[in-house]
DNA sequence: ATTCGCAAAGTTTTT
DNA sequence: CTTTGCGAAT
């Protein structure tokens, strides 16, 4: 019975995976082709076979992937417990069960960016390192791309004349050392001890190998060098190893992944069995020919074609907006059109975008058009402060030695333990050998602190010590000790800030997680932990409730809706600045654009403003050179629509059916309000015949990125002649005297105080025209 | 020790 | 514009 589901409606090539089970297997598989199908049926295929469930490990990419294809195998082999994951879980696992080997206890913690980033920051300062000449985030991405690529500490060996490679060459093991006296992780540590592990440990290597025989890695396209390494120690004996991806989607390259391991898959096992799902069940024809058409720009890639039975639907929309604003504004409002005409639901529609920061504008205007939507932001709520506080007290109960842990609770709330006191505290741990913890509860032999911090410090432990001996509990109630016993839930009960009564609010959020965790999970806090340090709150991205999703092209991949908004195609933010000046860089951004066109369904909507809104001011944008490789024919193109403001309200209103049509040339009208160019630059650029100039088309009355950077470079420089007390000229304000000046290259600014007016005006260098005036 | 205020700085994507 | 960090005042 159970059997026919698993084989029945299975097109050909799907079957074919499916129904393979010894030996490695690639599946390639395009977008929407029932990848996921394939594999959660695949996975009952093996169980039908007799295969114990128990031998199975399906790892992939995100918490939601993994849910999802747990609940997909629930409909057809329940009850079967089936391992599936994602990579750091597992080996945060594994890490558990083997925490020795790695020099670790099994209680360890695991460090977020940012509790890494402190304990980085703190083996800079007391390895007093020179940062003139670098930043700690840099050191702490080189750490981390070491990591990857499975470099240990004593390993690292920096390129000669590197001046990044030498400090992070000292630093790295330092820094790894002071993860250790914490009894603590970072991600990346996650798989690198695992694979280190597995390298140094035969007998334990193929005891796992042999104990996980059937291995499935979802989104190998994104896998990086020691994921690999750990799969691929895995699957020796039992080489079964069946991985899916497709190489137009790799998308995280930025983080480590490589595409080589996909590439080189049938190169890497013997006997490969390759399976092409290239069949698409999601998109319309007219989508899939855009979204091919643009990846053929790639030249690192497979050949892949695509095609579908689904019907032509209608053309893919690009769309020209004046403004950040305008693109948010009439987006809302055709999806409140739709919503309320047209009978489409709301969790039909996403709104996609490259960077987070560009979700603000269409929070705004979802809100004004009153579209019920649900942002899906990275790790908004595990972020938090307050979150993070109490989050540490709980870290700091389950493993003592955590001195990342101790340090955020110490005084939070305030206890009256300040800098001086701590710095004591840590000389003393660092002179001893102690963690910070022990160090406070000897704080009786420190005399550098005065007695009033020595109390203090001893009321802290006592506190410590008190919620430790409550640490067996359920988790809610070891948090609910944590928040009364500690003071931190008083604190701003007490206090009559909205934004303090808004963390009272998360915090309860918290609780009724950690009572949802409770009832299900036999594990205890330090499951809860590990729980808490590993999702990503992308994973809370709710497909039951009936709101508009808006989120980064990053988090869609995996999803699909029937109508999908793409907005800010623009040069700088989709190719993204810091991919442009790298090939694999742009063909990177090209994938993510593929990603993005891939999750709709029916409709598809592809729009740049012609300005927008970046560090408080707005500038004039050039449009996507991805736009010039979508096929012209394929397009519905709109010009700006230009809005009505009527005399009551400052909002626009826009004409159910005519807004397409109108005020085509809105944008040539006030092309004087955006394009600032310099007199002679523009003399210059009309001299020379038109077909010089760069065929960006689209809107050629605009300046290109080349002419922009090149006026904000002659602006840098003549910046620098600005000093303080100087008279200079301003084409609109008149003469002024230079107050301060402050910032540097682009971001420098000058306050003007002019002759005619009373207040200071502040002006950025870059943006403004200014003359130095004579002086009388 | 704590708080407050300002200035500078930074902004890709996530486990 | 927003957030973070540092320095000065209480």
């Amino acid at each position: 019975m159970i059997e026919k589901d698993i084989y029945s409606s299975l097109t050909a090539p799907q079957l074919a995976a499916v129904q393979h089970v010894d030996g490695p297997l690639l599946m390639l598989a395009g977008p929407g082709s029932g990848k996921t199908r394939a594999v959660t049926h695949r996975i009952a295929h093996l169980i039908a076979q007799g295969i114990p469930p128990q031998q199975i490990l399906a790892l992939t990419f995100t918490n939601k992937a993994a849910d999802e294809m747990r609940a997909r195998l629930q409909l057809l082999a329940p009850h079967r417990p089936v391992w599936m994951g994602t990579f750091h879980r597992f080996c945060a696992r594994l890490l558990r069960r083997y925490a020795s080997l790695a020099g670790l206890q099994e209680n360890y913690s695991i460090y977020d960016t940012d509790d890494s980033g402190k304990t980085l920051k703190r083996t800079l300062a007391e390895a007093e390192v020179d940062l003139t000449w670098t930043r700690p985030e840099r050191i702490a991405n080189a750490i981390s791309w070491a990591k990857n690529e499975l470099i240990t500490p004593d390993r690292y060996q920096p390129k000669a004349g590197d001046p990044l490679g030498k400090v992070v060459s000292e630093v790295y093991p330092a820094y790894q050392q002071a993860l250790l006296a914490s009894n603590a992780v970072d991600f990346d540590d996650l798989l690198l001890h695992v694979a280190v592990m597995l390298r140094e440990n035969p007998e334990l290597r193929s005891t796992l190998d042999e104990r996980y025989r059937y291995i499935m890695v979802d989104e190998y396209q994104d896998t990086n060098f020691a994921q690999y390494a750990i799969v691929r120690a895995l699957s020796i004996d039992y080489p079964n190893l069946a991985v899916t991806g497709d190489p137009d989607q790799s998308i995280y390259g930025w983080r480590g992944a490589s595409l080589r391991n996909i590439l080189d898959f049938e190169k890497d096992f013997d006997n490969v069995a390759v399976v092409r799902l290239e069949q698409n069940y999601r998109s319309t024809k007219a989508i899939l020919r855009v979204a091919h058409e643009l990846i053929s720009h790639n030249t690192q890639r497979k050949e892949k074609d695509l095609f579908t039975d689904n019907p032509e639907g209608e053309p893919v929309a690009l769309v020209e907006y004046p403004t950040h604003r305008d693109e948010a504004a009439q987006i809302a409002h055709q999806i409140a059109h739709d919503i309320t005409h047209k009978g489409l639901r709301p969790r039909d529609v996403a709104v996609f975008y490259r960077v987070n920061a560009l979700s603000r504008t269409v929070e705004q205007a979802m809100v004004e058009a009153g579209v019920p939507f649900q942002i899906v932001n990275g790790h908004a709520f595990y972020q938090r402060k307050e979150i993070k506080d109490v989050l540490a007290y709980l870290q700091l109960l389950n493993n003592p030695q955590d001195d990342g842990a101790l340090l955020r609770v110490i005084n939070t709330p305030p206890r009256g333990i300040g800098k001086t006191t701590l710095n004591h505290l840590a000389e003393h741990a660092r002179r001893h050998g102690l963690t910070r913890l022990e160090a406070a509860r000897e704080c009786g032999l420190i005399e550098s602190i005065k007695a009033r911090s020595r109390t203090a410090i001893k009321k802290f432990v006592e506190l410590i010590d008190r919620l430790i001996s409550q640490a067996a509990e359920p988790v809610e109630a070891i948090l609910g000790h944590v928040l009364t016993e500690s003071g931190y839930q008083d604190a701003l009960k007490g206090s009559p800030l909205e934004e303090d009564q808004e963390r009272l609010a998360n915090i309860e959020e918290l609780l009724t997680a950690a009572r949802e965790f409770d009832a299900q999970h036999e594990g205890g806090l330090e499951a809860y932990l590990e729980q808490a340090s590993l999702v990503a709150d992308t994973d809370a991205f709710e497909t039951e409730v009936d709101k508009v999703t808006l989120m980064t092209l990053h988090a869609a991949k995996g999803l699909e809706f029937a109508h999908v908004y793409l907005i800010a195609l623009e040069e700088g933010l989709l190719p993204h600045e810091r991919s442009r000046d790298s090939p694999s860089g742009m063909e990177e951004e090209r994938r993510l654009l593929f990603v993005g066109i891939t999750r709709a369904q029916e409709r598809l909507q592809i729009s740049y403003a012609m300005n927008r809104n970046f560090r408080g001011t707005q500038w004039p944008t050039v449009p996507s050179s991805f736009l010039m490789e979508l096929p012209r024919g394929e397009l519905k193109r709109t010009e700006s629509a230009r809005p009505r403001y009527n005399e009551f309200s400052q909002e626009p209103e826009y004409a159910e059916e005519a807004w397409v049509e109108e005020s085509i040339d809105y944008a040539e009208e006030h092309v004087d309000e955006y394009v600032q160019e310099d007199p002679e630059e523009q003399a210059e650029r009309e001299k020379k015949p038109s077909q010089d100039r760069p065929k960006i088309n689209l809107n050629s009355f605009l300046m290109t990125g080349a002419d922009l950077l090149e006026q904000q470079k002659k602006r840098a420089e003549n910046a620098l002649r600005f000093k303080p007390g100087m008279l200079v000229e301003h084409a609109e304000h008149g003469l002024g005297v230079i107050v301060a000046l402050s910032g540097g290259d682009r971001n420098r600014v000058a306050t003007i105080e002019f002759e005619d007016e009373d207040k200071q005006r502040k002006f950025r260098l870059s943006h403004t025209d200014l003359t130095l005036a004579p002086k009388k």
